[in-house]
DNA sequence: TGACGGCATAACCAAACGGTCATATAACAA
DNA sequence: TTGTTATATGACCGTTTGGTTATGCCGTCA
């Protein structure tokens, strides 16, 4: 993981981390919005507050604004969503990986101490 | 998706959304530790500031403390990264089924012109 | 007991954030 | 040209963030 990567997932998870930009984002995944489409979902937002939250995702590399005549369509772009999805994925399967390692090492340990003492009281398995 | 849903987005989004934090969440990945380990590999932070990330993955609900003589273990829980990427997952689904029906929209169209037109210029589908 | 180790907390600071209103710009419409 | 619509930008403001140093608290050990 180098500085680029760090800060392309820094604007992106910071892009996600407010209910408004989620919001849009929500909005963009059924197509592209204009900036007056979104300040009429944004929750009672001013135009420049909207503005500005696009600029946010823009950042971050989540949508991008192209050209229609006057209105500026913003479209969301899967590549970005992909990433973040991808570091909490990995992460995530490397935790679960850590707890299934250390479910072995309890049953190890519970199969020693049942060698030696054949009656003791069983170490329950982590259910989940 | 109520104001208590979006809360937790935040602080989850927001947790990630700083590198040093999410180096943390990378270690702990393989194992709890302690607050000094942390800041064994926290890049050079004082220990105070480990333990405000600490505290912001703690607030997020990512992480927990418990104690161990005068350590205070911290440790994982794959619970919130779940919900995060549940939302990502969500949207970036929507989305490429979005783009799908876009295609075929396209195409429809595509098929309806050289119907009429059987030598017109074809439309280019999308590639990305 | 006293001293140390591990961590938390307080006070402080600069910079970033998230909103406002007012104004500028750009494309179309009459 | 003059107006109107869609969007961007600037100036400003209070709050939050992310770091620092200094210090306090609690559990362990000689």
């Amino acid at each position: 993981m180098n500085r680029t990567a760090d800060l392309k997932l820094d604007l992106a998870f910071g892009a996600l981390a407010d209910a408004t930009r989620r919001h849009i984002v929500a909005r963009l995944a059924k197509g592209e919005a204009s900036v007056n489409d979104l300040v009429a979902i944004g929750g009672g937002l001013s135009q420049p507050a909207i503005t500005k939250h696009v600029n946010v995702l823009e950042r971050a590399g989540l949508v991008s604004r192209s050209r229609d005549g006057r209105r500026r369509p913003v479209r969301l772009h899967a590549e970005r969503l992909r990433e973040a999805s991808a570091w909490l994925d990995r992460y995530r399967a490397q935790l679960e990986e850590t707890y299934a390692r250390l479910d072995d090492y309890l049953e190890e340990l519970q199969s020693k101490e049942k060698s030696r003492e054949p009656k003791s009281v069983r170490i329950r398995r982590r259910s989940r």
